[in-house]
DNA sequence: TTAAAAAAGCAACATAGTTGCAAATGAAAA
DNA sequence: TTTTCATTTGCAACTATGTTGCTTTTTTAA
């Protein structure tokens, strides 16, 4: 990795932090990175595990909390009983979730991905039910996998 | 209840267990009547409770699984990490299921409904995603509560 | 009624998540 | 830079959730 590459992460994942008023501890830039480095969502399993050995479990359910808490990010249900996060969009900020965008679990790969370019559809509900939230959860195959 | 009620809700359920090549037993018999008698769906602790001190906790895992693999009832996902489950519609039998309904949790009584009239919208996903099932989650208030 | 198959219960284990508290670290003041 | 105070971490102990192998009990069907 170019030096200059790794610096800018670095500053990104300290200005993530001071905006929302945490401070920088080593745990929490390493869970930062972890998202950073790619794509899809990562579950609480793989957060521990690719975090090495390095941080006590208890640390890497705290951190995760704090970051949803302050809208860094959100979590993704799923029928396996399994909740994964992924990084929200800077709309978040301030504790405020403002995600619209549905989730898509593939099957074969396992990953999780956000795709932020398809809106959540209008649902039309029986008399009486009032909508807060909208979440859909789309399974199939991923174009890494077909 | 009225003794007829009591002997059609038995027959219905030994009808239930016998086309779908299952032994009556009594864990089966009490955890459907669980199901029958309310509206919303279950968690498996809700189950545990309701069920009583009568069955085992492993009883209880295996015979939601059984009835999953089935098509008898179906799960739900949420945020919360806890599986709900449902009755199926007997579309599902024979351990495909049909579901295309949507879901809604209350954040006031905390239950959660089959919407059976609401259908699953259809989702354009990008290109090279392939989609086998949507499982849309609504949160907010239900007609009771409000 | 009996015999074979299926299910339930039990114990032991594995994994996931929580809490209180002492030690370590980070932010900010001196 | 050093000191101070608040925050965060790690640890230990605990609760909750889910799984597995095996024995006993129940169900089904001959
Ligand atoms: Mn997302
Ligand atoms: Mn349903
Ligand atoms: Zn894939
Ligand atoms: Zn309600």
């Amino acid at each position: 990795m170019p030096k200059q590459a790794s610096v800018n992460i670095e500053n990104k994942i300290a200005g993530l932090l001071k905006r929302n008023n945490l401070s920088i501890t080593d745990s929490r830039k390493k869970i930062l990175h972890l998202f950073l480095e790619q794509t899809g969502a990562l579950a609480h399993g793989d957060i521990e595990k690719r975090a090495g050995e390095k941080f006590d479990r208890v640390t890497v359910y705290r951190t995760l909390q704090t970051f949803v808490d302050k809208g860094i990010i959100h979590t993704i249900p799923t029928a396996d009983n399994s909740i994964r996060y992924a990084l929200c969009k800077d709309e978040c900020a301030g504790g405020h979730h403002h995600d619209h965008h549905i989730h898509f679990v593939c099957h074969k790969c396992n990953n999780t991905y956000c795709l932020d370019d398809v809106v959540t559809p209008e649902i039309k509900l029986p008399k009486g039910y009032s909508a807060e939230h909208v979440e859909v959860v789309v399974d199939g195959i991923c174009k890494n996998c077909r």
